[in-house]
DNA sequence: ACTATAATAT
DNA sequence: TATATTATAG
C-alpha cells in the first residue's frame, strides 16, 4: 500500500510501518511512474521494493511509455483531450495509449519462450490509438505531402508527435490505403448495374443479396463511408498506373471483359435503390441520394453533401477508427459536388481528396448539424472515363445499362485519379 | 517502403 | 466467434 499524506514528515513513519511508498500529496501527475513501477516490481517480485527518493532509480523497471509521456507532459504544454476507453491514458495528442501485457511477436522457428520475459526487464511497447487527432495529423501531413509522397518517414516528420515511430505511421498508412482502395471499388462498382456488380464480385450468376456489401448495419468505418456519399472528381487526362496505391497490385484497376450477358440489359430510367438507404445517382439527378440519408440519422449517413460553389476542391475525407460510433472521422466524411468547368463535360463519380482535409471529424460534425439541406446544383452527371490498353478514352456512363463494352478490350479506370485529383487544377 | 500476417482488442 | 486494429517480420 501506499500512503498518501499532506504531511511530509509522515514519510519514514510510514515507510517503517510497511507502506512500500511515500508520495506526499498533491499527487502529481509525475508521481505515475512511481506508483507504476511499485507495482510492477512488486508483482513481478512478489515483494515490495520501499520507493524512496534515492533507490528508484536504481530500479530497473520500464514503464510504459505512456505513463512516461503523462509525466513528462505534466510539465508543460498539453491540457485538452478528449476521453479514452477506460483502459486506456490519453497522452499528448489525444491518442490513447494502452498499457498492455507484453506480446511480442517471435520470428518463428525456435521459440525460447518465456526465457526472455523472466530474465529481461522487458520493453513493452503500448499500443498506439489513432485519434481523431492524430488521424487528423496524419491527414493533414498526406495533404501536404501528396500521397505519392507520402511516406512514412514523412509523414512521420510532418506530423512532429514526438512518441510516434515511423512503424505507427506505417502501419497506419497501410490501412489508409486500403481503405482507399475500397472506397475506389466501391466507388467503381456504384456505377455499374447490379449485374455487372454481380458478375465482377462473383463471377458467377447472380445471388443474394444483390447489396449486400452496401448494407446500412455495416460496422466498418470505411465500409459505411463508401456508402453514403457521392464523389466528385473531374476527369482528365488518364494517368494510367497512378492508381498503384488503390490497387493490391501495381497495376491499374481493370476490369476485364465484362460478361455480355451482364452487359446488356437492366435498363433503369430512375433512380437505382441500393440496399435500403441508398440510392444511386444516375444521370440528371444526384441529389436526392443524400435526403434519404439525412433521414436515417447522423449516426450513419453524415449529410454528406456540402455545397461548393467555389469549384476548388473541398471534400473532406477523414478516416479513423472507432470512437463514435458509426460516426468516426472515416466515416463522417463527406463529399461534395463541384459544378461543370466551363469545357468541361465529364462529371464523374469518385472520391474527392481526401487530402482537403483540415480537421475532419470536428468539420464534418459541424456540418452535420449544420442548417438544413444543404443545396446547390446538380450539374449534369456525365461520364466516368475508361481508358484502355491503349490510353484512348471511353466513356463509362453513369447509367451503365447501355453501355457496351469491348470485350476485346481490357479497360482500366484511373482509380488514383478519381480519387486523388484535384478540381481546381 | 511495403506487405503479409501475428497478436491483440472489441 | 468474427472482425478490426496495430505491431512486427521479412
Amino acid at each position: 500500500m501506499e500512503v498518501m499524506s499532506s504531511d511530509t514528515n509522515k514519510e519514514h513513519e510510514s515507510l517503517t510501518c510497511g507502506a512500500m511508498c511515500f508520495i506526499p500529496k498533491p499527487i502529481k501527475v509525475t508521481d505515475l511512474p512511481k506508483i507504476y513501477q511499485l507495482a510492477l516490481n512488486y508483482k513481478r517480485n512478489g515483494k515490495s521494493v520501499v520507493w524512496t527518493e534515492n533507490n528508484h532509480k536504481d530500479t530497473y523497471v520500464s514503464v510504459p511509455q505512456q505513463i512516461q509521456l503523462l509525466s513528462e507532459q505534466a510539465n508543460g504544454l498539453n491540457t485538452k483531450k478528449k476521453t479514452c476507453s477506460s483502459r486506456s491514458m490519453t497522452s499528448t495528442n489525444g491518442s490513447c495509449v494502452r498499457a498492455d501485457s507484453s506480446r511480442k511477436r517471435k520470428s518463428n522457428g525456435s521459440s525460447g519462450d518465456d526465457v526472455e520475459s523472466v530474465s529481461q526487464p522487458t520493453k513493452k511497447k503500448s499500443k498506439l490509438t489513432w485519434t481523431d487527432e492524430l488521424q487528423d495529423l496524419f491527414l493533414q501531413a498526406i495533404k501536404h505531402l501528396t500521397l505519392e509522397k507520402a511516406v512514412p518517414k514523412k509523414i512521420l516528420e510532418h506530423m512532429n508527435v514526438p512518441y510516434l515511430t515511423r512503424e505507427n505511421v506505417a502501419s497506419h498508412l497501410q490501412k489508409y490505403r486500403q481503405f482507399l482502395r475500397k472506397v475506389a471499388e466501391q466507388g467503381l462498382l456504384s456505377l455499374l448495374s447490379i449485374q455487372e456488380k454481380d458478375s465482377i464480385l462473383s463471377h458467377g450468376p447472380i445471388r443474394e443479396p444483390h447489396y449486400n456489401y452496401c448494407t446500412p448495419s455495416s460496422t466498418s468505418w470505411y465500409e459505411t463511408s463508401l456508402n453514403n456519399r457521392l464523389f466528385y472528381c473531374k476527369p482528365g487526362q488518364g494517368l494510367l498506373g497512378q492508381s498503384r496505391l488503390l490497387s493490391n497490385t501495381r497495376e491499374p484497376v481493370r476490369f476485364n471483359q465484362i460478361p455480355h450477358k451482364y452487359m446488356n440489359h437492366s435498363s433503369t430510367n430512375g433512380p437505382r435503390s441500393i440496399g435500403s438507404n441508398f440510392t444511386l445517382p444516375i444521370k440528371t439527378n444526384l441529389n436526392f441520394s443524400y435526403q434519404a440519408s439525412q433521414n436515417v440519422g447522423s449516426t450513419f449517413f453524415e449529410p454528406s453533401l456540402m455545397a461548393n460553389k467555389t469549384g476548388q476542391s473541398s471534400q473532406v475525407l477523414g478516416f479513423g477508427q472507432h470512437g463514435n460510433n458509426f460516426n468516426n472521422n472515416m466515416m463522417s466524411s463527406y463529399g461534395s459536388l463541384t459544378p461543370n468547368q466551363p469545357g468541361h463535360s465529364h462529371f464523374s463519380y469518385g472520391v474527392q481528396s481526401f487530402l482537403n482535409n483540415e480537421n475532419s471529424a470536428y468539420k464534418t460534425r459541424s456540418h452535420a448539424h449544420a442548417t438544413s439541406q444543404p443545396t446547390f446544383e446538380v450539374p449534369p452527371l456525365e461520364n466516368l472515363n475508361l481508358y484502355d490498353d491503349l490510353g484512348n478514352t471511353n466513356e463509362l456512363p453513369c447509367d451503365t445499362s447501355n453501355f457496351q463494352f469491348d470485350h476485346n478490350k481490357v479497360y482500366y479506370i484511373t482509380l488514383h485519379y478519381l480519387l486523388f485529383s484535384n478540381v481546381s487544377t
